[in-house]
DNA sequence: CATGAATGAGTATTCATTCAT
DNA sequence: TATGAATGAATACTCATTCAT
């Protein structure tokens, strides 16, 4: 315990840099663009010099990289817990909609990151992003595989079309959202009612 | 045809030109992405030198835009026409889903270029792509809003929320098919599931 | 005679259209400077293609140079004329003040492009403006050497340093006035007061 | 002393570039003209890679202008300090002489950069270097003016006129020195002969 | 003679990254 | 760790010139 807090004395600053590296980018990605924002711009926003952005990321990717891991990776976490509460599978699609638009609400900017900027560069998308894209798509597939398996979902549709569309379409309601509208409430009401339109469409009649 | 072929004369070469050099940027982009796609790699591509694209393209970004403007504007007019044809709302949804995803099916690289490269530049996606994208979104809105009149999709549905989340799966859908599969017979088996899924959700029981 | 006039109709619009496209860009060069001066404007400004200056003229350099010969050229012949019309040393200066300052407030803009776009080539003015330039100035020194002879002039003064000093003086004169000023009558009053300065500096007493 | 080499500290190495890659600036500017010397030649001349230019300068325009800005903004320092020793305008106007040929024959690459290559671009010379031309005439002006007061000169004459003529005159000498001769002597002996002539030119008899 | 579409060499400027301090 | 001055590779775009018609 000592020893963590010392050597947290020593880590956390570090830590803290990282994050205030991250937040930064995330605020001026959002503003301007991945290709459009300059490392400097990126720097002064932290309240750092230039050159210490190398010491805590490989390069400018990596920024977006790291912002991308975090943030999914954070998502896929509490997919995975609300997965593993074993609520029913009609409760966990729900619960994978406000997850996947609350998490972005509360954070804008990232979700501009997450659904616009990542796709700026192909080579990122496919090389970092695609994996953990397929692990949260085959998560919610195997929701859906299970409900099937349960009798509640239909079982004429492949479970893997329907992760997607259901991705996507969050996907889509969140850019929209990010672009133009930007009411909280909006998009909490908007998932409510995609929930319906979704598990009417899914449901076994 | 005869009439046709006197315009041709004068204008085809250019126009010819002009569509060369976008099909060469299709490919490239879809290839490489947009930011990392050089100029002159257009222009080799397309077999004409650097400045000749400069007499078509105001510059690199109106290459973009040009065919994402193209492109959509070729799916409104079909959607349009779709509506205009008095089918039922309901059979007018499965045409919009067949048509989207069915454009595009044959069209790969176009597909990759809409849905991956156009959000590579926040502004031009704001202030190009917005204004066409909330046109189509406002058609479709109008068919699920006429369906609602007719009594036959639900009401407790925003035809927006609706518009956009049917939107965003399909995009979705194509996404993963164009980075992943790539398979004609694929993206057309999800259109049809994706429309039994999604017009049962709509639907009034 | 009737041959030549049949020459002449080949002959005539040709040569109308080498001076057309001189005038066309003494007027652009003079707007906005030779090198910011596009080809495309000068022909623009002339009415003919692009192409069609290269019928008559080697490069964009040989015309600014074609302008400053014709210009110069003819201050020279009218210098000659001047200095064989015997009339004394002192009227002979007096002439060559009101000619270089009267030939150029007739033509504003050719006193601009003289004074100020030759120098913008120190190739053009090294190369083909110095040696015209050396012939102007001999002939004025040769007034001046005569003067002197003639016991009028002063003979502690080298006349090549006077001839110099003259044409400075009569440049920067221009130059100002074509800059900012403009009015004729200015110029004209500058050339009477000047030749009477200079006169006065330069006779014996 | 001390201070300074305290302050210097801080600012000389950033000084010191700036006024390498001036110098460097000059030196080529001189040997090739503004528009034909690449950025390129002007960093390999001062030592520095291209883009430490930018650095120092906003861009290759401002090189010039900072150029002639130091140039000009000297001379007027010294000619303050001439004016300010009260000595007679005859005196004045004979320092004035020998000062603007002195100072540029010391510097002969700065003498054609100034009188040569300034007029380059029309848009510098009537942006940057005509207001600070026109205070330089203004002091030659004001000490004309001073000497017709005092009844040394002839009151028919424009102190404007006069004080054109004269820089006129000693840029013109500065000119074909710069460009043919070059001999330090020869363009002090002009200086005192052309004193002699403007000041006999320009008294009261 | 005249055209103007096409060419492609040529360059200022930017900005991610480094490294001496 | 942190800095930020210096680097220099990399590229969109321009525009004088050509030449097939």
């Amino acid at each position: 315990m000592n020893r963590r807090s010392v050597a947290a004395k020593k880590r956390a600053p570090a830590t803290d840099k990282r994050e205030r590296i991250q937040q930064a980018a995330i605020k001026v990605f959002a503003r301007k663009g991945f290709y459009a924002t300059r490392v400097s711009e990126i720097a002064k926003a932290a309240g750092v010099a230039d050159g210490t952005i190398y010491l805590y990321f490989k390069n400018k990717d990596d920024v977006l990289v790291s912002i991308f891991q975090d943030g999914i990776g954070q998502l896929l976490d509490f997919l995975k817990e609300v997965i593993e509460r074993h609520e029913s599978v009609e409760e966990q699609i729900k619960r994978i909609i406000e997850l996947q638009l609350g998490q972005l609400e509360a954070q804008r900017d990232l979700a501009e990151v997450i659904t616009v900027n990542l796709r700026q560069s192909s080579r990122l998308l496919k090389q970092y992003a695609a994996p953990l894209f397929m692990e949260y798509l085959e998560l919610i597939g195997g929701v859906i595989a299970q409900g099937q398996k349960e009798g509640v979902f239909r079982k004429d549709l492949n479970p893997k079309v329907a992760a997607r569309a259901l991705y996507g379409a969050l996907d889509g309601l969140t850019l929209t959202w990010a672009l133009h509208d930007g009411d909280p409430a909006s998009l909490r009401k908007a998932a409510s009612q995609f929930a319906s339109l979704f598990l009417e469409g899914i449901k076994v009649r």
